[in-house]
DNA sequence: GCAAGGTC
């Protein structure tokens, strides 16, 4: 085998960069000869080589990523050529588009005179389609080379040598797994966007583009689920519907500072439960340290940088947009100051020389000097990197490659990048930041509280990473026994707060979790989602989905399709790798694959109504198109009560339930859900003459007769006004056709079953009274809506009893049964007095186990009150009036306050936690 | 005028 003819070998990389240095590392930058080809990226090295002792003379050159494109056959290029559905099996071939032309012809000159050819593609299922595209155009011109394929997982002398030496057959699965990814993705993508531009660009005006005639409204297997992710927390961030829970605080001041300690239970939702657990504190209220815990706790660096961290931290760091960084991030690599930016690799090997990196930096003059430390043995912060898990076996993670005085005219964002790509370097070459911590925890009245305090011993890598910290607090110095009064004990409440937006980092994150995309091209389906004007990112990087990408996800979302949710993606996914592993072929995959998409294309092409409604609900209908599909108003109930702009009008949701939802949707979201068990629903003509503000349209309704209890009609012609007792009542039994969770309506069913909701992007909500429209009470607590007769026609409901009310024990009002609503509680039952200024409240069960008004339970501990009465202190400071407890309060300094007062002023017109001086 | 994936 060894010596024989010298051979020819074209050796051919996946780009310029590893060409250049795989041809380096094998000339060993002997003998090594550079010539242009014909395209000006992509240069051509030569060298001597032996191969298995066989003589070689290697020529080295590129491509540029895919040397070909995948394309409809020319008749059904054109959008109108064809019916969307013929796409599905339309003829496809691989062509090398036009700026590829001059890389084709290098490769064919040079193979012509070849007898191998060597492919050095990078080692992943990509690379391996773009080597089979590289075989097809050499051996076009030569048919009697030899293939052959390197494998290398890294750019290292070592791992090349032994590539060279040991060859082996290019893997067909791994290219084929790409063939069909690549014909799947441009079947469905051209079909459905071409089906969904067609049909509604011309049909609605749609004004958030500045040009609609170029309007495309395109989909794609990775875009729509990133737009789905979006628009899937917009609604959840809508829906929130905020909900008040309560908190005790402590602080205690000393000679030595102060001490905020937080209740351990954290919140309650329940006032009840809440202020008795407050009030046993305030009664006895001398803490007692149960526990003082002192350790050393580390905080660590981060792991090596790979593209998604690098994206998401200039995002975090500098609002760059990943798009952006990614620009930066090419100059930067072009210009050799930092490694190739497109990795996934989060580890560093063991044979690169980190040492050698950190050299380089010595002479900054901002990081410099730390440079130097972790250079120094004594110093003593040096520490090797962590593994993320990740490895591309391709790529290095992201390090700086060469020292950059920041003189040349590079921009502000390329400063900043590369700065944040050698800190995060040197960061994680560096010892974790040390820090002492210090927990208290405390007793009082046997609930427990806890305050933290933490001194930083050694700052170590936080030093130079500045984009991190890690805040210190002092707290007093405390020893287990010891009492103390606290300086302050307050009941606060609070609300639950919507779930952020995403930010470019937490979207990021998303697609990264749910594959979709990849490292290389995530910025890029985020960017589109902006173009085609489907999403909008504000100045805090949070995204929201514009009108246009709402509809189009509410459309498929309506007609039971998945398309905007990542599974598609996913199971995609699992078939490539199916194909990459030998187990399905790529024609079964593609086969199986295409049916079924084709069949979800024409399913939704029959439900097209369902985007015509969705858009309908955003934008007009313009003149332009036949107008053919129906957008139903539905008729007009009232006057919108909350806009005051538009009417309330009857409409089914889209399960078919019936609902009155203000026209002026999605803008003013106020609705009224309707039992669950209304068959048929028709507005007549006649006019409530309770309700105000009118007219107010009854509305004639038909019930499914099984869905209802016995004792009510199936016909009904009721009023959504407020003043229907039996429509009510009907609500609280059926439940309502409302969807949890829902895009924007409100999530939960309050007691009374009706919802209301209005929300604006920004605007905190409240539920509105369905009765009288006020906002500062629900629709079961509503000041006009409680009567003697309501509890009377609840008479009979409850089997067990034959009575569903007791009489109030402090005033004797008629107390119906009412289910609770709050996290805690929900689904549990209570009576409480309808009374304006009665607060008599028990649990149902408690009353059927004997223990009724005395005890509450809740977070799994029952606490019992030694006064009943104290259990009936509902709602806020200052509605305990009639039924105020006669406990001693304590004030925090230790004297005694007799009645029900503010333990902090004194005064008896409000409670601690409504206190004007609290805090002061 | 359409996708997603390489890369310049």
């Amino acid at each position: 085998m060894a010596g024989g003819r010298t051979i020819n070998v074209l050796n051919v990389a996946e780009k310029p960069s590893v060409a250049k240095s795989v041809a380096g590392i094998l000339s060993r930058n002997q003998g090594l000869r550079t010539r242009d080809g014909r395209s000006r990226y992509n240069r051509i090295f030569e060298f001597n080589y032996s191969i298995n002792g066989r003589p070689c003379h290697m020529l080295f050159t590129s491509v540029t990523g895919h040397l070909m494109e995948l394309e409809f056959e020319e008749r059904y290029r054109k959008w109108h050529s064809c019916d969307p559905a013929d796409l599905y099996q339309a003829p496809v071939r691989k062509f090398v588009p036009e700026d590829k032309l001059d890389i084709r012809r290098t490769l064919e000159e040079e193979a012509r005179r070849c007898q191998w050819l060597v492919l050095w593609l990078d080692c992943d299922r990509e690379g391996e389609n773009i080597a089979f595209e590289v075989v097809e155009v050499c051996t076009a011109v030569n048919p009697h080379l030899t293939i052959r394929r390197a494998h290398f997982s890294a750019l290292i002398d070592r791992e090349i040598h032994e590539a060279v030496q040991h060859l082996v057959e290019p893997n067909k699965w791994f290219a084929d797994a790409v063939d069909a990814r690549q014909e799947i993705d441009l079947r469905i993508g051209a079909s459905f966007t071409r089906f969904q531009t067609i049909l509604l660009k011309d049909a609605f005006i749609i004004d958030s583009a500045t040009d609609d005639r170029n309007l495309v409204l395109s989909y794609g297997p990775c875009q729509f689920p990133t737009l789905g992710f979006i628009v899937e927390r917009y609604w959840e961030n809508q829906a929130h519907e905020p909900e008040e829970f309560w908190t005790i605080n402590c602080s205690h001041k000393s000679d030595e500072g102060i001490a905020t300690f937080n209740w351990m239970r954290g919140h309650l939702f329940d006032y009840t439960c809440a202020v008795i657990i407050y009030e046993m504190c305030v009664q006895e209220p001398i803490a007692t340290v149960t526990k003082v815990r002192q350790q050393e706790k580390l905080k660590y660096p981060p792991y090596p940088l790979n593209t998604i961290e690098l994206e998401k931290r200039a995002s975090r760091y500098f609002r760059m947009s990943s798009e952006h960084t990614m620009k930066v991030a090419e100059d930067l690599y072009q210009a050799g100051f930092i490694s190739y930016p497109r990795t996934e690799t989060d580890s560093f090997s063991q044979r690169t020389d980190l040492h050698a990196i950190v050299q380089e930096q010595q002479r900054h003059p901002i990081w410099g000097s730390y440079a130097q430390q972790l250079l120094d043995p004594g110093a003593g912060l040096w520490r090797n990197p962590g593994n993320g898990g990740h490895d591309d076996k391709a790529h290095p993670p992201i390090h700086p490659t060469k020292f950059f005085s920041g003189e040349n005219g590079l921009s502000q964002d390329h400063h900043r990048l590369y700065e944040l790509v050698v800190r995060h370097f040197l960061a994680c070459v560096s010892q974790p930041a040390v820090g002492a911590e210090t927990n208290v925890e405390i007793d009082i009245s046997g609930e427990l509280f806890s305050a933290s305090g933490r001194v930083i011993l050694s700052k170590n890598y936080l030093d130079v990473y500045r984009f991190e910290s890690w805040g210190s607090s002092l707290i007093p110095t405390y020893v287990s026994g010891q009492q103390f009064t606290p300086t302050s004990l307050t009941l606060d409440s609070g609300v639950t707060r919507p779930p952020p937006l995403l930010s470019e980092a937490d979207l990021l994150s998303c697609m990264d979790k749910e594959g979709i995309g990849t490292d290389a091209t995530m910025h890029d389906h985020i960017k589109k989602l902006l173009d085609r004007f489907y999403a909008t990112k504000d100045s805090n990087t949070r995204f929201s989905p514009t009108n246009l990408g709402e509809a189009l996800v509410m459309g498929y979302d309506d007609m039971g399709y998945k398309l905007w949710k990542p599974y598609l993606r996913a199971v995609m996914e699992r078939d490539m790798k199916a194909v990459s592993e030998g187990t399905k072929s790529k024609a079964e995959v593609l086969l199986t694959s295409l049916q079924q998409m084709k069949a979800c294309f024409l399913d939704a092409r029959l439900n097209k109504v369902k985007l015509f409604e969705a858009m309908g609900i955003f934008f007009e209908r313009s003149n332009r198109s036949g107008g053919d599909e129906q957008h139903a108003h539905g008729e007009v109930v009232r006057q919108c009560g909350l806009c005051q702009e538009s009417d309330m009008v009857l409409r089914r949701n889209r399960d078919g339930n019936f609902m009155v939802g203000c026209l002026a949707f999605p803008q003013c979201r106020n609705a009224i859900w309707l039992p669950g068990s209304v068959s048929e629903a028709v507005v007549t003509t006649d006019i409530c003459n309770t309700c105000t503000p009118g007219p107010v349209h009854l509305i004639q309704f038909k019930f499914r007769q099984l869905e209802i209890p016995p004792n009510y009609n199936a016909n009904h012609l009721g009023c959504i006004g407020g003043c229907d007792e039996i429509l009510s009542q009907l609500i609280e039994i059926c439940g309502t056709g409302s969807r949890v969770p829902a895009r924007g309506r409100g999530s939960t069913a309050s007691s009374s079953g009706v919802q209301q909701s209005n929300s604006r992007p920004g605007e905190a909500r409240r539920s509105a009274c369905i009765y009288c429209q006020q906002t500062v009470h629900s629709s079961s607590d509503c000041p006009s809506h409680v009567s003697g007769s309501r509890s009377a026609q609840y008479r009979g409901m409850n089997p067990q009893t034959g009575d569903s009310s007791i009489p109030c024990s402090t005033c004797g009002t008629p107390c119906t049964l009412r289910t609770a609503n709050t996290v805690t509680n929900r689904g549990r039952k209570f009576y409480s007095c309808p009374s304006q200024n009665c607060n008599f409240f028990v649990w149902e069960d408690n009353l059927n186990n004997g223990t009724g008004g005395r005890s509450v339970r809740s977070a799994g501990m029952n606490i019992s009150a030694s006064n009943s009465r104290r259990s009936s202190s509902r709602g806020r400071g200052g509605r305990g009036g009639a039924h105020a407890a006669s406990t001693t309060f304590v004030s925090a300094t230790g004297d005694p306050i007799s009645g029900r007062r503010c333990f902090v002023c004194g005064d008896p017109s409000h409670f601690a936690n409504a206190c004007p001086n609290r805090g002061s």
